[in-house]
DNA sequence: CCCACTTATACTCATAATGAGCATTACATG
DNA sequence: CATGTAATGCTCATTATGAGTATAAGTGGG
């Protein structure tokens, strides 16, 4: 519709506006064997997508229908991740704009056959230096040197101190102040220093005296930048909503609870501090049987309690409330 | 770009879909006299908005030409909200399909006479349930019987109890339990009962009786549901990020800036813990200057760090923390 | 000048949440 | 039965939060 004050509130005829493709993308997260993986094509270069077609009832059906289609994997919990639509985001594109919609879709890996190039890849094969449950990975030193070197080639001396606070932001260099939630931040900013291969292939430079720095596998287009969009809203959400279950068979012990969060975040935590956090939460009750495969001590199995999902309290205030507390 | 097990990595032809017409819709949000506003036309029916064009460089430049064109008012913050497309979403739209990407931005009320029929004016005029700061709105208690009296009518008894269920979770009516950031799924509930203007034009009828209960004032299509979005993220927000200061001059007092907070959450804080709350999260600074013009004791001004937005950790972790804490 | 009145600002105190770690329990295996 | 491994239970200091009380510093009216 065009704006009100030119046609008026009921919209009138359509405005002469240029068509545009619009394109759907599915970031389709699974955690198995302590690892957070993503459902790709093409061994593992690009996301499920399609576009958007006139017979979809809703961006929404149309992503399950896509995803199907190409993957034969079935989709539980979806939400809507963001829209992309600038105009030198795609490479070789046709003569029309396209706008893409992406989508973050949680589930359980598949155990069935795939059709060919179709597979579940782990995050942090395109993320090397996200991951830092074994502490901070390798890759983390060469990046940091790298980044300080395209810092210190900055043009003025303004743009240099810029860069290197931005860098000294993200990575949180000093004083392990890891933030596992700038996923986006951390790699905007390899993609600006041209330390990304998917910058490189743009630019066709090959800045940084063009040493190929492992920076992890690169995806067709802009996947990629969609994958560290769609692990920073997840990193972000498993703290305020009780999403990780999506992620989990229907009976689980606290231990494999544990580590799928940890796979997500890409950080270890404190198992006593953790499990009391599940207990003050309630979101588990005790199926009543018993893990004995564990290694030690046999362990309880749990199950989530879906009936939370209509009684939970939003995530945690920052306000100081009047009037007795909410919060839970 | 078609799914890529049918064309190839790299795009190639575009493929034969329907084109859209693609709309961006803003809506601005600004906080005077202690109320929060949205800049509107059409005398407050519809949210700033226009078709995206193939000019614009970005959705989001695309948002602020438009608002500017339509508006005369300039946008500082702004962000993504949510993209909708669903078939029967408009209800006279042309041939083709409309994707519509939605934006929130935080600004100033501006001063300058505006267009006729360009206001700002109050949430609260589209959601009166909302505003919890004297204490539950008049109009309350109306809506619960509405609801209840929906509930009563449903078809089986369990849905019956699942639309009983819904009202309780949505506006936690037994034990002071409002939840404020719930906006939407309130929405939504009134929508479906009917008891929205916008609902029972669409259907065409007037279930529950015909009783034009005050739920607010209506908007063109889908707008006020898109506002209803707004004010949720903006609500969930502010508790997170320091986002109020975008809704704020440049130097203010305490109160100022609790009354910012309180007219967007709809709610009545604790004074001195509000204070506390400032104090320890280093948001702000003394400008030197003070407020005499209060009525009682003068208060000092204080000023944004803008600083922070370059240090702050993220929302509050809600996971047991291996290593030394981060969390601020 | 003293008054009541208003808001700002400073503290207090009980309770809850969090980070860190020690201790004990219950299995499997040799 | 000893040993290893993980599960589970508890403690303790620190910090955060909810709910106040107390004091300060202006205003305008007598």
């Amino acid at each position: 519709m065009t704006g009100p004050l030119e046609t008026g509130p009921t919209g009138g005829a359509p405005p002469a506006a240029a068509p545009f493709d619009a394109e759907l993308i599915a970031v389709v997260a699974a955690v198995t064997a302590r690892m957070p993986r993503v459902l790709t094509l093409e061994t593992g270069r690009s996301l499920p997508s399609g576009p958007f077609e006139s017979a979809h009832r809703s961006l929404q059906s149309g992503v399950r229908s896509w995803v199907e289609r190409q993957t034969h994997h079935p989709l539980g919990h979806i939400e809507q991740l963001y829209t992309f639509a600038d105009r030198d985001r795609l490479e070789n594109s046709g003569p029309r704009r396209v706008i893409s919609v992406s989508y973050l879709a949680l589930t359980l890996e598949s155990r069935m056959d795939p059709d060919p190039g179709v597979g579940w890849w782990s995050w942090y094969r395109y993320f090397p230096w996200e991951d830092h449950r074994q502490g901070p990975p390798p890759v983390l030193g060469p990046i940091l040197d790298a980044l300080e070197r395209w810092a210190s080639h900055g043009a003025t001396a303004a743009e240099r101190r810029m860069r290197r606070g931005r860098c000294r932001h993200a990575f949180r260099v000093e004083g392990h102040g890891w933030n596992e939630e700038w996923v986006l931040q951390r790699y905007e900013l390899l993609y600006e220093a041209s330390l990304i291969a998917e910058a490189r292939r743009r630019n066709r430079d090959a800045a940084n005296g063009g040493d190929p720095l492992r920076t992890g596998e690169a995806m067709v287009q802009d996947h990629r930048r969609i994958l560290a969009t769609a692990i920073a809203r997840l990193r972000a959400k498993i703290k305020y909503r009780p999403v990780v279950f999506e992620l989990l068979p229907p009976s689980f012990t606290y231990l494999e609870l544990q580590q799928a969060v940890e796979a997500i975040a890409g950080l270890k935590l404190h198992k006593q501090n953790f499990r009391r956090l599940m207990i003050q939460q309630k979101l588990v009750e005790p199926t009543g049987t018993i893990e004995s495969r564990t290694g030690g001590r046999p362990a309880r199995r749990y199950r989530f309690r879906r009936d939370v999902l209509m009684e939970q309290a939003p995530g945690g205030s920052r306000l100081p409330q009047e009037r007795g507390g909410r919060r839970i």
